[in-house]
DNA sequence: CAAAATTGGGTGCAAAATCAACTAACTGTG
DNA sequence: CACAGTTAGTTGATTTTGCACCCAATTTTG
């Protein structure tokens, strides 16, 4: 069901293959979802069954033939209902929190190892995010497209950031 | 394959029957997971299967038979493996900043709308883990486990105010 | 020059998760 | 007294997801 929405939003941007939905599910828009390639497929070939979506194939000189998905009107449709409907409830799942809640079960050094590693861990997907965001042209976050994009990436940002401190407060008051 | 551990992670607590394992998923451990019923009582069926639980039916005068659960060797020891195993890393995935992401397609009063729904609907969370926490003991966090749990509550109430003030932020700047 | 990555697409299968019922007795509330 | 809620568990169908493969040509890298 998101996956759909999500793929209707970025065919919104500019027609694509899966193959470039994919890159986009990998890097612009890794902070907040992610996709395997086969579902990304089989969620297009849905989009164009219900006629949310066409197909236009492109051939290329040297690379296989690009499959061009387009977004249609009724498309456009669904994604914006999707969008007036209010803020969906994410269903609020961690399991790494589910680690730390039975992490007694551990030795103490144990505990501090799992915490440190997860710092790193941490620490290495927010640097991600913070020359993802370097690469941001703030004059363009102006727009209110751009500005809602960056918005979306900062608050991954911020919830890293939130993590690390909370981290920190573990290891250091951890009986 | 979370799920089954964080039930193996219940069961050392305490022998359980899967109506109370419901019971804990939607009220104390509500802040990182969730499940559905049915499958609770299917991973547990697996889980004694695999030889990790067993049943012990506890007939009772008034209602239906506990079907108890308790956890054996095998499954403390898949528990403290899992948790040994380093952090598991989640895969990052928040419908609603979908959503933020794509609201560029609605007039700007809808998106102010979204908004502030999202906010009112994370202060209700977080208020719910405020009076959680108010309920916690805090002399019994002086045990490890204790203090583990508490801050696991802990930090979910961190991402939901990081959550209010970035709402905040965005509504305050939203061009 | 060989090995790996890129571009582009796809299949099959199994596990995980969700939705919606259904059973059945008891208890509390208006 | 009727109706809703609680306790306890189960079944079936469907959707979603993830993993592991497969194809073929080109281009880059060691």
């Amino acid at each position: 069901m998101v996956l759909a929405r999500l793929i209707l939003g970025l065919l919104c941007l500019s027609p694509m293959t899966g193959y470039e939905l994919k890159k986009h599910f990998d890097s612009s828009i890794n902070h907040f979802w992610n996709a395997d390639k086969a579902q990304i497929y089989r969620t297009l070939a849905q989009l164009v069954d219900k006629g949310y979506a066409t197909v236009r194939t492109v051939p290329q000189s040297n690379y296989p033939d690009r499959q061009e998905h387009h977004i249609t009107e009724a498309g456009r449709e669904v994604l914006t209902q999707w969008l007036s409907a209010g803020p969906v409830e994410s269903p609020e799942r961690d399991p790494f929190m589910g680690q730390v809640f039975f992490a007694a079960e551990l030795e103490r050094e144990d505990i501090e190892q799992l915490l440190v590693k997860r710092r790193e861990a941490t620490q290495f997907i927010l640097d991600d995010y913070l020359s993802q965001r370097e690469g941001i042209d703030m004059r363009a976050a102006a727009d209110r497209r751009s500005f809602l994009m960056a918005a979306t990436l900062d608050n991954a940002i911020r919830q890293q950031a939130a993590q690390l401190e909370w981290l920190d407060a573990v290891l250091e008051y951890l009986p």
